[in-house]
RNA sequence: GUGGCUGUAGUUCAGUUGGUUAGAACGUCGGAUUGUGAUUCCGAAGGUCACGGGUUCGAAUCCCGUCAGCCACCCCA
């Protein structure tokens, strides 16, 4: 025992401590029950993939961050950086059983070796939706009520999602004669949010070649601002004889109709023509939303429309619509607004370990508090009750359950709200009936 | 991956121009209080000063490297 190995963690990789872990729980229920509410369906993939699954798409960015190394067999083999991936590898090996559309979410954890920042690890969750096999504008439509869903559950109030369409700017670009170099075009655009103007138009020059004029009608485009209608309105002439930029321009004015009429409210909601997102599989609605205390921390849930997701993997045409929700930065950002309540117990209810003899009543009592549905903790040793409270005030149990010798002689219980530190005694007879009524009540206000 | 800042008990931080035994608060554990939790009092545990090397009579302090954290770029959730 000369030597012990130091405890350490690597760079971008994190341990959860309840604190940490109860309210990413708490986050992903959120995101599962809203997800199951429009009835998408849980799937999961390996963590590992074969290389070349991964660096299909053979992007140089996500080729740097692959997690990748040979398995014991000597196969070239690497770590999902994304959910979209898999997802279009799982979907070419199953849309037979599958049948179209399908819709998914997938829940899990994804590893990228870049560089760590607040809320960017290296590991770290991801909560995607995806409806795929339609081309329907009503699942455009559906992604975005089922982001505002989400962060309405989570307890958001200033939110807002962005959304554009990348037929909009392409549509542009066909007309400017810049439709060949569009990824460099909308990666510089990405930043305008970031950079401001000035940025954009020097990376359009510079990494795009456009000219002064090219720069000056996107910029003008992308700058466009005033209500949904109003962007409309300005965008129309701008995209007019561009069947590319119509269409988008149509998908658009359909969307903002249709959540118009879903009664959403309408900060939470806008047109941003300089959304393009980075990636470069988008080919129609794009969204990226943000939280208006936080711009900072950027884009908590982004998505789009791809035309063909799975094209490297199947000769079947399979469209799709989805977003993913960036769990641990979104945790981040809370933590930062203050709103994670600090609780560090999964049970409400509490039960000292009052008298030593009596620790069958006990087990008994919890049993019958635990059949009712509710969470109890039964501490493990006979210590001195303002210990044992201690304990629990600390990690946040709401009651606790004191029964005595003597409350035990008479087939009684106190139930003690931790919160107001009112106690009141009831009968424990007849399986705790009246225990559980006692903490109901007081679960309940 | 590039650049900048940082690293001292579980946590937040002191620590003089390099000087001998590295401190505090909070937290933890025990006691005052063999039946009631954020009060009070007493006591205890807890540090290879991130790790490794160098300079020096002497290093938490100066230098180099490694690791990790934060920030910017890049990219993105």
């Amino acid at each position: 025992m000369s030597e012990r190995i130091q405890p350490r963690t690597l760079k971008g990789f994190r341990d959860y401590l309840p604190e940490a872990m109860i309210p990413r729980e708490w986050l992903i229920d959120t995101a599962r029950s809203v997800y199951r509410s429009y009835g998408f369906s849980p799937i999961d993939t390996p963590a590992l993939e074969y290389l070349e699954i991964l660096t299909g798409k053979g992007s140089e960015e996500t080729d740097k961050q692959l997690y990748r190394f040979q398995d014991h067999g000597g196969r070239d083999v690497g770590l999902r950086f994304d959910l979209t991936i898999p997802l279009a590898r799982f979907a070419a090996q199953h849309i037979q059983e599958l049948g179209i559309p399908f819709k998914r979410y997938h829940i899990a954890n994804v590893w990228r070796g870049e560089n760590t920042q607040r809320g960017r690890y290296r590991e770290f969750m991801q909560c995607d939706f995806d409806t795929i096999g339609t081309e329907s504008n009503s699942a455009d439509i559906e992604m975005v009520l089922v982001v505002h869903d989400l962060f309405a559950a989570i307890g958001f109030e200033d939110f807002q999602i962005h959304v554009n369409n990348r037929r909009v700017l392409n549509g542009l670009l066909e007309k400017l004669g810049l439709a060949e170099r569009s990824t460099l075009v909308l990666r510089a655009l990405d930043k305008l949010a970031k950079g401001g103007a000035k940025v954009v138009s020097q990376e359009l020059t510079t990494v795009a070649g456009a000219s002064e004029g090219q720069v000056r009608d996107i910029l003008q485009l992308a700058t466009l601002r005033g209500d949904n209608s109003q962007v409309l309105a300005q965008l129309t002439p701008l995209l007019a004889g561009s069947e590319t930029g119509e269409r988008g321009l149509n998908e658009l004015a359909e969307m903002v109709a249709a959540l118009d009429a879903t009664g959403i409210p309408s900060g939470r909601f806008g047109i941003d023509v300089s959304i393009a997102r980075g990636l470069d599989y988008y080919t129609g609605t794009v969204l990226e939303t943000f939280l208006e205390k936080l711009p900072g921390i950027g884009s908590v849930c982004s998505g789009g429309r791809y035309d063909n997701l799975a094209e490297l993997y199947t000769k079947e045409h399979l469209p799709g619509v989805g977003a993913s929700l960036g769990l641990d930065r979104l945790l981040a950002a809370m933590e930062e607004l203050g709103q994670l309540k600090k609780t560090s117990t999964t049970a409400p209810v509490f039960l000292p370990f009052f008298a030593a003899a009596h620790r069958d009543d006990y087990l008994r009592l919890a049993a019958n508090v635990r059949r009712a549905g509710i969470g109890v903790e039964f501490f493990p040793e006979a210590k001195k009750l303002g210990k044992q409270l201690q304990y629990a005030d600390k990690r946040g149990f709401r009651i606790a359950l004191i029964a005595g010798a003597d409350e035990l002689a008479a087939g009684q219980c106190q139930v003690k709200n931790l919160a107001t530190g009112e106690s009141t005694t009831v009968s424990a007879a007849e399986d705790g009936t009246a225990v559980i009524a006692e903490i109901r009540r007081i679960l309940g206000a």
